[in-house]
DNA sequence: AGCGCTTTTGCAACAAAGCTGCATAAGTGT
DNA sequence: ACACTTATGCAGCTTTGTTGCAAAAGCGCT
């Protein structure tokens, strides 16, 4: 982990008007050190038992709320997790890249310069967020 | 329930060989009375204790891998399951439709007529199923 | 209808994921 | 450095999902 990053963690969390505590940091440094998304279990295999359990529960929680990070929809029960870009805020979120995830390797992606098309739903609906997900395998696996 | 739906279930379970039993029609007949999908405990209020939890999950499993329902991604913790079209089957899977959340009601609906638009990947990539599930306020609620 | 064989079910026990309340610890502004 | 606010860790609990095994139900055959 770099200075620069160092750096940026702590301004992005000033930013959130969020304190800076070792849990939130080495968060932070987690995602921007992994190219993807991640879930709960990932901290715990990551970071070792260096913080409680519920601890992260709360800290993603932190950071979903100020839209720092967002959610990522799966059809397994757990809830993965990436970092949002930096033009994403707590009340003008706008995260219209597609997801991929890769059947081989098993990691989830943002692929950033994919944008999710627009879809045209029925009469009488009213449409907030759009979530695409797709799978396959990805460029490190073929 | 018709008797209409009640042949058709007999028939459904018998095109995939499964053996016709009381949980398997049961869970049908949930499905086809709920115009969306259904997660897990959905089953435990609409039917109530009248079979138990895991044979819940191994019916649920069972259709999964017959092709008979889909499981749509879910930003939380649960997986939602709902009927394939009748044109899905075990090997030959196309499900190119969009899935719809209303953040009032809580209901996840298929909108069968809604069509996936064609997603271009990154070089590198294969894509073998794109998952689209749109967030916002249904019909009924506005 | 009855018989044997296979498939399903139900039970018990377990594992993982996630939440809540409360006391302690750490961060922040002055 | 101090008081105040916020975050963390612990204990305990709920929900969700899985596995192994014995009993029960469904199916094909006669």
């Amino acid at each position: 982990m770099s200075n620069k990053n160092k750096a940026s963690i702590t301004e992005l969390l000033r930013a959130s008007k969020l304190s800076i505590t070792d849990t939130r940091v080495k968060i932070l440094e987690l995602f921007m050190n992994t190219n993807g998304a991640l879930e709960h279990s990932s901290f715990e295999k990551l970071a070792g038992q260096s913080f409680d359990r519920v601890t992260v529960y709360r800290t993603l929680q932190t950071f979903l709320d100020k839209g720092i990070i967002h959610s990522i929809p799966t059809t397994d029960t757990s809830i993965r997790y990436a970092l949002c870009k930096s033009d994403c805020s707590e009340h003008d979120h706008h995260d219209h890249h597609v997801h991929f995830k890769c059947e081989e390797c098993g990691a989830t992606t943002c692929l950033e310069d994919t944008d999710v098309p627009e879809i045209h739903l029925p009469k009488g609906y009213a449409m907030h967020n759009v979530d695409v997900v797709v799978s396959g395998v990805c460029n490190q696996c073929r």
